[in-house]
DNA sequence: AGATATGGTCTCATAAATAGACCTTCTAAC
DNA sequence: GTTAGAAGGTCTATTTATGAGACCATATCT
C-alpha cells in the first residue's frame, strides 16, 4: 500500500523538527504579537519571493549591486533594494562601499546569513527533486478539472 | 576569529547542498521559462505566506476547512480557499468530502506532502533558533539609522 | 559632446491580498 | 414556523505589494 521508494527523494522527519512543528501546530488563532511569533517574523521574510534568491546568489563569493541585478535577472532595482535592505537589517547580509569612482557597494553573506542556507539548501533539494512529481500532479489535476 | 559556538545553532551547509546552492548560483539572468526552474516553480509556492502555516496545521492529523480557519486564525476564506486548493493541485495536499448534511471537507497531507515538511520543518528550527539574534540585529539597525 | 557605468530614489501602473457581505442546505432552539 | 447557527465556499470592493521605467550625480572612455 505504502509505495514508497519510488526514486524520489521522500525525506523522513527527524525527531526535533516534529517536535517543533507538533509546538508550532498545538497553537490556535493567530499569534497577538506577530513579533513575537519566529515563523511569522522571520519566514515572512523568506516568503518575499527575491529573498531566496539573493542569498543564494551571495553564497559563492559577495557581491555588488548591479552584480546581483544582472545574476538574479528580472528584478527591479527597486525591489533589489527593498530586499538587500531587510535582509541587511536582520543581520543576513552585510553592506561595504568603497571610494570607488563612481562608488561601488559590495554585498556579502554574514555568518547568520551562511547559516541560513543550510535549511534553505535542504528545501531547493527537495523542490528539485520533487520537481517533476508536482508538475505531473498539475497536469493531472488540470484535465481532471476540464472534464 | 572565527567566533562560532555561541550557544546558537548555525548549521555548516552539507556538500550536497553546496552543490545545489553552486549550481543555482551559477545561471544568470531570469530563466527563460519559470515552470522549468524548480526553485521558482516550487519555492514560489513556499513563499506565499499561508502555505507553510497550512502545511504545518495539517501535520499532526487533517483537518477540516473550518478548523484550519479557526486554528490558522487570521487568514481570510478567500486565501484559505486559494491555498488549499494550491496545495491539491500540487500534490501536497488531499481533498476530501463527506456526505454529511452539510457537508464537510477533509484536507490531508498527501505522502508528498508530509515529505516537505522535513525541510519545512528544519527552516523552521532555525528560524526558532536564532529570532532573537535577528530582532537584536533589526533593533541594532533601526538604533543606527535614527542617529 | 555623448555614451556608459556606478547605486540608488521616485512616480505611476498593475497585480495580489484582505475584509467582509452573501449563498445554499441542513439542524436545533424558541 | 421562524430565527439562528454551522457547513464550505464565492464575489466584490479596498488596501497593499510589486514592477517598469524615468531620473540623478559623478566620473571615465571615445
Amino acid at each position: 500500500m505504502t509505495r514508497v521508494h519510488a526514486g524520489n527523494h521522500l525525506p523522513e522527519i527527524s525527531d526535533p523538527v516534529r517536535a517543533m512543528l507538533d509546538s508550532m501546530a498545538a497553537w490556535t488563532g493567530a499569534p497577538e504579537d506577530e513579533a513575537q511569533c519566529p515563523v511569522r517574523d522571520v519566514l515572512d521574510r523568506v516568503g518575499e519571493k527575491w529573498t531566496l534568491l539573493i542569498l543564494v546568489a551571495l553564497e559563492p563569493s559577495p557581491k555588488r549591486f548591479s552584480q546581483l541585478q544582472r545574476q538574479v535577472g528580472d528584478i527591479s532595482k527597486r525591489m533589489l533594494t527593498q530586499t538587500l535592505r531587510q535582509l541587511e537589517r536582520d543581520g543576513l547580509v552585510s553592506r561595504q562601499v568603497f571610494p570607488t569612482k563612481p562608488p561601488s557597494v559590495e554585498y556579502a553573506l554574514t555568518e547568520l546569513g551562511r547559516s541560513a542556507l543550510a535549511p534553505i539548501g535542504a528545501l531547493l533539494v527537495w523542490a528539485d527533486s520533487n520537481h517533476q512529481t508536482i508538475r505531473a500532479a498539475r497536469a493531472a489535476f488540470d484535465a481532471e478539472e476540464v472534464s
